[in-house]
DNA sequence: CTCTTGAGGATTGTTGAACAATATCTTAGC
DNA sequence: GCTAAGATATTGTTCAACAATCCTCAAGAG
């Protein structure tokens, strides 16, 4: 048994969530979810702890857990977040070692396949790993997970997204002038390009998010 | 009882390694210790993953937690999360509410009043409030407990310091040239002035540790 | 009618135990 | 002295029972 119970757990919960099988705000009841998946109550706690590391649940004291519901606010901070990671690693980027400005331009490339093959699943993932080779950037195993959490939660609001591409797209060719700003040592312009761009992707996300909440 | 017992266990094995009484690199028993606090393993393991969460004892697969113990290298990466959210917390200083610029103001002057008493307990105290101030300018719930998890890991490296005084002290006035460059909206100078001011802590801190380790 | 109060029921929190899996220590053999 | 097999101790996983807490909803006071 290579996994233990609670992680194949964990791992169901998950698909379930991330297929819109649980709505953000669900309660997840240990008694009826337990009898469900013909596990104990303690190995589904075990579970539900995976989860809250990810935080794709939250727990609250003597009320159980619940699939978490990111508010606007949420999106708000996540992107200062982002922004303060990502604009650190460029202007880290003068000193970082070639291996991980090679990433950036790799991802780059990745996406813009992905584009003309229309798969736009598949661009958005590249463009995440574009960012998070953006933060990596400044070689620090604690920015590199901080930014995982951190993109991982940005996926919950992606639910609210009608179309994929209208989201994606335009941010194909935005990453590539980043990238190239970045290859040519113009730094400064290179943040100043960051700090409107994730502005830009942030409002794209709210105005999303309102849409579906009206 | 508004914290679960977990979280009040957390709470005391925190204070006991902050006060060294468990020292770096002790394992962290579990029937020991839960004889010792009186709970159940299952409980106390619970406990486990909270601070494992705040990484302040780390896990080791079959072997059980122990408390962390510090490398060189990650001070290094320490410093380097916190340059990237100090200076994003410098940069958000121009639009930032007044409560939060006050509370910059007001670690400068507890530090300075501790300093002239001669209590370099509080003085290292106020300079970590300082720079918590500092990264809170960003308004940012999540910045603002990124900051606190790693200055409790830093927490783990003052153990090293051989004096207080001499580390703390040359800080108190450069706290006050940081806070009153920020007032008068020099942001650039205060940037830069934040970034030499990291490097040199760091240095201190290595030094200390490797005169400890020889 | 609104607000408080307090059972009662439902749900989570905690415990101790049993068994499995793994690492460490001990010992026998070469 | 070194290696390998077995013994021992510790952690990992799961379970069911009991304790503590929250929420609902009805009864009563104002």
């Amino acid at each position: 048994m290579a996994l233990s119970t609670a992680q194949r757990v964990a791992a169901v919960l998950r698909d379930r969530i991330e297929a819109g099988g649980l709505p953000p705000g669900t309660q997840l009841s240990e008694e009826a979810l337990g009898r469900d998946l013909g596990i104990s109550r303690n190995t589904l706690r075990e579970a539900f702890r995976l989860l809250i590391h990810e935080s794709l649940v939250v727990h609250r004291l003597n009320r159980g857990v619940f699939v978490r519901v990111l508010e606007p606010a949420d999106v708000v901070d996540i992107y200062r977040v982002r922004s303060a990671l990502e604009s650190a690693g460029v202007r880290a980027a003068a000193t970082a070692p070639p291996a991980l400005r090679a990433a950036v331009r790799e991802a780059v490339g990745e996406a813009a396949r992905a584009a003309a093959d229309g798969d736009w699943q598949e661009v958005g993932s590249a463009d995440l790993r574009f960012h998070r080779a953006l933060a990596g950037l400044s070689g620090s195993p604690r920015i590199d997970t901080a930014m995982d959490r951190l993109l991982a939660e940005l996926r919950l609001a992606f639910h609210a997204m009608p179309s994929p591409r209208r989201f994606h797209e335009p941010f194909v060719s935005r990453n590539r002038v980043l990238a190239e700003l970045l290859d040519g040592g113009e730094h400064e312009r290179a943040e100043a390009e960051l700090t409107t761009y994730l502005d830009d992707a942030r409002t794209l996300i709210l105005d999303a998010m309102r849409e579906v909440a009206s």
